[in-house]
DNA sequence: ACCTGAACACCGTTCAAGT
DNA sequence: ACCTGAACACCGTTCAAGT
């Protein structure tokens, strides 16, 4: 058993913390990483100057630390084969603590480590033959995708309720509708999103595949 | 000049003020929608017993309602067209207010505003030919693209901060890949945004149409 | 340098009281 | 029924003080 080194708190450990408080509770706060790591809530402010939010933008770095990069980068693998790669690591990033996510995107991105991940994601669109000029709208379409698939994982409690009471409100949306929404509240939410993010990364990569052979002629 | 009614608050109004403030601030406190309606804090839990949870689906019905559903359920329009405008619209609603659109994610979906604009979402995938099994994955994918397009737009400030020192960090990742970054740094962000969403929209609408051709065959 | 303790402004919510 | 006013627990942040 080794000693405790002298300093209990560095940035690594506080954002830790944090990061498993959101995925319990949901949330974090000052106080609760606090107590977590037995400080004074005004301790933090001298490793994060930057308060609550430097806080979030190590959380982020936290996650994507997990991300390894080299099977993205590795030209021995197609260019579809590596976006499928990405999406997926992106997204099972962010799953870990799917609550975090909604906490993540109120803050822009900064640190070095998520650009890292960005600019092996236009690399690969490169590779696929993506034109310069479309690269951008391609990232932003595939940020969309798996942040929102991953907000969706972690959307609260079944995100369709089934409508309580069917009491023939429009004639223009009556029967059928209803039962739909119920059929898609039942079913576990486990398999429904892995298949909702599935089909997003096929047809993301569908729209890249061609993308890079309308370059080619 | 007609003489305020004798209820100075209603839940619509209510709703407004804080979306008011978000679409300016950022954000909303309850006094802060108080005092935008020159109103003690506590009269809002009056209206809104729910609180600050209730106020939010409150803000997201008010979004939504701005939507004109007879677009979608118009049969007269190809079902892919219709779709087309669905996420158009969508987007549009929340693109309104984008920074709502993180408070709204954290919370689930309740209201039957909310519910109707989804149910259309199914009658039209209906129509496209989505077999029943696989229309809750397509409705999460679309939903995935929307909500991540408007947090796209949403998001503070630019959001590709070009690297401040290329310092030669990782052979692997050299020289061309910042220059990448900071062609999607320029740029107005208003086209580029626009212009992944469209992709997106096109995208979406392939794959729908490539699942209603198989479901015929 | 690293952490504590007290202090400040502020937020969400409750509840008895007014009209 | 609708709104006020006081009150409570709590949060984020600062800053002087300890070691």
């Amino acid at each position: 058993m080794p000693r405790p080194s002298k300093n209990i708190l560095s940035t690594s450990t506080i954002a830790r913390a944090a990061l498993k408080l959101v995925e319990t509770k949901g949330d974090f706060t000052i106080p609760g990483v606090a107590a977590a790591l037995k400080v004074n809530p005004s301790s933090l402010y001298h490793h994060l100057p930057g308060g609550r939010s430097e806080i979030v933008h190590r959380m982020r770095e936290e996650l994507y630390a997990r991300i390894d990069l080299a099977p993205l980068v590795d030209a021995g693998v197609s260019p579809l084969d590596r976006l499928r790669t990405w999406m997926r690591e992106v997204r099972a990033a962010l799953a870990n603590a799917p609550s975090v996510v909604t906490v993540l995107v109120a803050s822009p991105v900064q640190d070095p480590r998520t650009l890292e991940i960005y600019e092996t994601l236009f690399v690969i669109l490169r590779d696929a033959g993506v034109p310069a000029d479309d690269r951008v709208a391609f990232s932003a379409m595939i940020d969309a995708v798996v942040l929102g698939s991953a907000i969706d994982a972690g959307s609260p409690a079944p995100l369709w309720r089934p409508t309580p009471a069917p009491d023939s409100s429009e004639a223009l949306t009556a029967p059928p509708l209803s039962e739909l929404v119920c059929v898609a509240a039942s079913g576990d939410d486990r398999s429904r999103v892995q298949k909702g993010l599935d089909l997003a990364v096929e047809t993301v990569v569908a729209a890249v595949a061609s993308a890079g052979r309308a370059a080619d002629r």
